[in-house]
DNA sequence: CACTAGGGATAGGGTTGG
DNA sequence: TCCAACCCTATCCCTAGT
């Protein structure tokens, strides 16, 4: 209607009428957004056709617009109907101050006002500020008065709401609105407001089939060729960088999947190499650690695919087991049959779970207080190799460097003193095992070297990890126990021996000749316990540090006491079957 | 002693006894060394004199060396003493082929085959191959038999492990040794056994001071930036890990406590800051949802200081309550006096409690069977609001996106159908309040702009989770209804003023011209209950979709049977006071 | 341009004290 | 039992170097 123009008015006071008439017309949305666009307003002049040209209230008068905007600030009224094309002048703006009719509390008060802050801040245009800005900041400030809003109408507040006392808060948003709103990817497209944060893409976690297919792809193009790989092999939506950060990570983990839990309990301190060379060795040597939980049906889980790094649990599977493995110790055994399924790329991550492998045996028992931490997650390599499927896992150069750390470091060993090693690990148990003899061998390759690499004493570089707790599986000791010429207690035995070099598989493309094949099978041996582990000798020992977080470097060995030990600081050499990338080989 | 030279034979066996014989003498490390050292050897033909003089394994004499490989690779006797100084010919080495006795199992083959392979990888020189890589790859091919190995040692298995499957894995481990090995640095003396592990750091609760500077950072900084905050705004002693988990725990439990639950559950559907927003809108716009539990005692409970989220606790204290409030659901109100501390970078964290702010009735009424589900503790991003104080709530680029998102998303209009909702709200209860009107209104600041922001009927942005479960607290219930010009029921009416351009507080680093002040009071009322809510229509409905996890961004509204709801999909900007964040104000 | 190596900064999960 | 603090690892992102 007509509009008693309060505009010059000093004061002003706007009640729940004023409110409700206002709202009955607009919506708060729209109420807010005039609020915000005047205050957004480059110039101290409003131009309120400019405005109204680039409002998203949808109000197309200036006027109206105006209207709207002054009963806002000063309780104009609120005319019904706008006939005037010309919004009004507005001197006196400045001056103009309104106040709450009746009084508001303070609570209230400076409730409202944060919040009025924020909507606000929130409407600041996005080219408004620093184009680059992440932020939009904004000071606020907020009058409390101190004492309880009077319920007397008449009560006036003084001005700027002086009974208070003045907060100033700076508010500050960020540009990108709805951040990681987006569930994967692909909904970006929903945008909201802002263009914002780069927000950063989605975490998702590499599923195995995903690192079976990226293991597939390095086998076959070879580390370096991410690109191709990405064109070729890899079906997955990752980028050549995700790619190789994977690799190293997997490569890692590899080291890492190794036994212990002794050693390294902080777990950093050694690197993933180490790790990795001190798993490789301690299963190779069949430490006599891994004796622990031995008696127990001895023949119960048997780890065919690979070497399950004692410790770890068992998973091994080309399957999806989802890698849910997770959890520190779960005693899963699966067979592996050869040639897993190891998807073709096509298939996406958490996708299908067409795994071949069966759990079998699986011992769920999770001692709470187990002592020993176990490392981290499946080891995609071995779950490769499990998997297999002419997967290649790794460069000789990576290799190398294993052996070279070993050698650099003091060699632990343990000898069969009074008592044979091997009898505590396997035999001792109290319950006898299978008649399986659970002695391994390797066969050698094809033409050339084929040494045994391991041990009727159990030898341990000071880089494997001191015969400790080997079972992240409670219940299931993962048994590994090498003897050789001394079938002292006649079980866990293991014997490997490598050699071949001139017969190469004919793989993919792979040269032939600098090829080794290892020509064997390997039989992994998990005893798993009955649940008495605990009257295990070994097994004690062992736990004995449950946290042994210090190990570091040191080579911290525990001794069985059954198992009289040497402590070695020899350098050590492995040596292996000849033309391994031996130059000549080219 | 003398050799039997079984180098010419085409196939050989290895059993225990011979692996017990070698291990007798040399350990481990050294057999592994000969086997590298060997596989190593660049040439096809062996010098046996240039490996001896660069042997790791100590061995001097060539023969002896020569004598060690022979035997690991094909089980030659092994000398007891070495007289000749030169070695044998080693003619037809590549011929031979040596088999584990007794057969291996597959499993242990497979497993140490993959062992043997990575520590004979390991064993590559460093200056083989690219000199600077930093991992040795090899690959390894692995037999796997089909059927389990017998035990018939008679069973030759054909070269090339004919019987199985081969599995070609190439094994690549890093070079470095034992890097990292050292724990922390300071602490390692007091290195119990090891060197002692870090001792997890000591246990330290967030205080709520640190809760407040840390919301009031991440308003100004973002949430990604835990580094920036970190150096400029957090002062306590926190890693910024620690920062981005704290600040986790505060996002959930605003979700948590914010009403609904309905809105977002999965949660991470909506940003924080969207979150907050959510929250800052609900209760700007005054939610009818929060009206659930009015009756009892409408005027016990008084947050003073902010937008204390209706359901979340009311603990506002700008002083450290030393943050213990976790329990979920303790009410406590507490008057915040202005200016808040806002410690001065200077300060550091735990620091001084230089609180003013008062509690005022406190009701600990902490109702056992309350339908609602206390999702967690105080909600740090209220208390933080409440506390206010000079703490940053956000910076506008935030607050916009969450406009923005609201406007872009459907704007869901409550009018004020039959029913006022306002009535089931506040005043429905059973029990009437007291005679406090319950309408609050801010008042509007000191130059432009200032129009009431929210609602008579309620509007409710997309954005804002449904009006669900608003209290944490049991027996309390935060109300703040808005209703403006529709006195329905007289109660619960929020008013919200802004404006106000041209005075600006002067503020740390905001340019003035920028700023808006809001001079106004907030007040928010919680009444508490008396143990009967059950009996309140409004909170069980509310609460009726205690899970619903479905909102994400679709404007879901849950409206009481009362109140007609609309549901508008313009787009919304608000506005405010002019300037604000204005170029031309710089 | 394609990759790798490193460094940083979380995101997520597991672990543990309270 | 549950949650908050912690710790650790996995991803992602960015930069420099090859």
């Amino acid at each position: 209607m007509d509009e008693s123009n309060n505009t010059k008015t000093k004061k002003g006071l706007i009640s729940e009428d004023d409110v409700a008439l206002v709202l009955r017309r607009y919506n708060a949305p729209t109420v807010l957004a005039v609020l915000r666009e005047v205050a957004q307003f480059p110039d101290v002049k409003i131009d309120w056709n400019a405005l109204v040209k680039k409002t998203s209230t949808g109000i197309s008068n200036a006027r109206e617009y105006q209207m709207l905007w002054r009963h806002l600030a000063y309780c104009d009224m609120l005319g019904e109907k706008v006939e005037e094309a010309e919004p009004l002048d507005d001197d006196s703006d400045l001056e103009y101050e309104l106040e709450a009719f009746p009084p508001v509390s303070d609570e209230a008060s400076v409730e409202a006002a944060a919040c009025v802050k924020v909507m606000l801040a929130s409407g600041l245009p996005d080219d408004s500020g620093p184009p680059n800005r992440a932020t939009v900041e904004a000071p606020l400030t907020i009058n409390i008065p101190n004492g309880q809003a009077t319920r007397d109408p008449s009560d006036n507040p003084q001005p700027s709401c002086s009974k208070g006392t003045n907060i100033t808060v700076s508010v500050s948003v960020q540009k990108q609105p709805l951040p990681t709103v987006t569930t994967a990817e692909g909904l970006d497209g929903s945008g909201s407001a802002a263009g914002g944060l780069p927000a950063r893409r989605k975490r998702k976690p590499w599923t195995l089939e995903e690192d079976m297919e990226l293991i597939a792809a390095v086998q076959k193009c070879g580390e370096r060729n991410w690109a191709n790989i990405l064109k070729g092999d890899f079906k997955g939506e990752r980028t050549a960088s995700q790619l190789s950060q994977r690799w190293s990570i997997i490569r890692k983990r590899q080291a890492n999947s190794n036994p212990g839990g002794v050693s390294n309990p902080t777990g950093s301190q050694l690197s993933e190499t180490q790790l990795a060379t001190r798993n490789a060795l301690s299963l190779a040597l069949n430490m006599p650690e891994y004796s622990s939980l031995s008696a127990v049906g001895a023949t119960n889980l048997v780890t065919p695919a690979v070497p399950a790094a004692s410790t770890e649990a068992a998973v091994v599977s080309g399957a999806p087991l989802e890698a849910n493995t997770k959890s520190t110790a779960s005693n899963i055994v699966s067979h592996q049959n050869q040639q897993a399924p190891l998807q073709t790329a096509t298939s996406l991550p958490k996708a299908t779970s067409n795994t071949t492998a069966t759990k079998s045996r699986v011992t769920t028992k999770k001692p709470t207080s187990f002592p020993v931490k176990s490392p981290v997650g499946p080891n995609p390599m071995i779950q490769a190799a499990a998997v297999a499927a002419g997967a290649r896992i790794a460069t000789p150069s990576t290799a190398k460097s294993h052996l070279k750390a070993a050698q650099s470091k003091n060699a632990v060993h343990i000898r069969p003193g009074g008592n044979p090693l091997i009898k505590p690990s396997v035999p001792g148990g109290t319950k006898p095992v299978a008649p399986r003899p659970n002695v391994h061998y390797i066969r050698t390759g094809l033409t050339s070297a084929s040494p045994p690499a391991s041990t009727y004493s159990t030898v341990v570089p000071s880089i494997l990890p001191p015969p400790a707790v080997t079972a992240q599986v409670p219940s299931v000791s993962a048994h590994t126990s090498a003897s050789c010429g001394t079938p002292a207690e006649g079980k866990s035995t293991n014997v490997i021996t490598t050699g071949g070099v001139g017969s190469s598989s004919k793989e993919e493309e792979v040269k032939p000749a600098e090829e080794m094949n290892v020509d064997c099978a390997a039989d992994v041996v998990q005893d798993s316990g009955q649940g008495d582990q605990a009257a295990l000798p070994d097994t004690e020992m062992v736990t004995e540090n449950p946290t042994a977080e210090n190990l570091g470097n040191s080579s911290k060995v525990v001794a069985d006491e059954n198992v009289p030990m040497d402590v070695d600081n020899n350098q050590i050499e492995s040596e292996t079957a000849k033309k391994m990338n031996s130059p000549a080989a080219n």
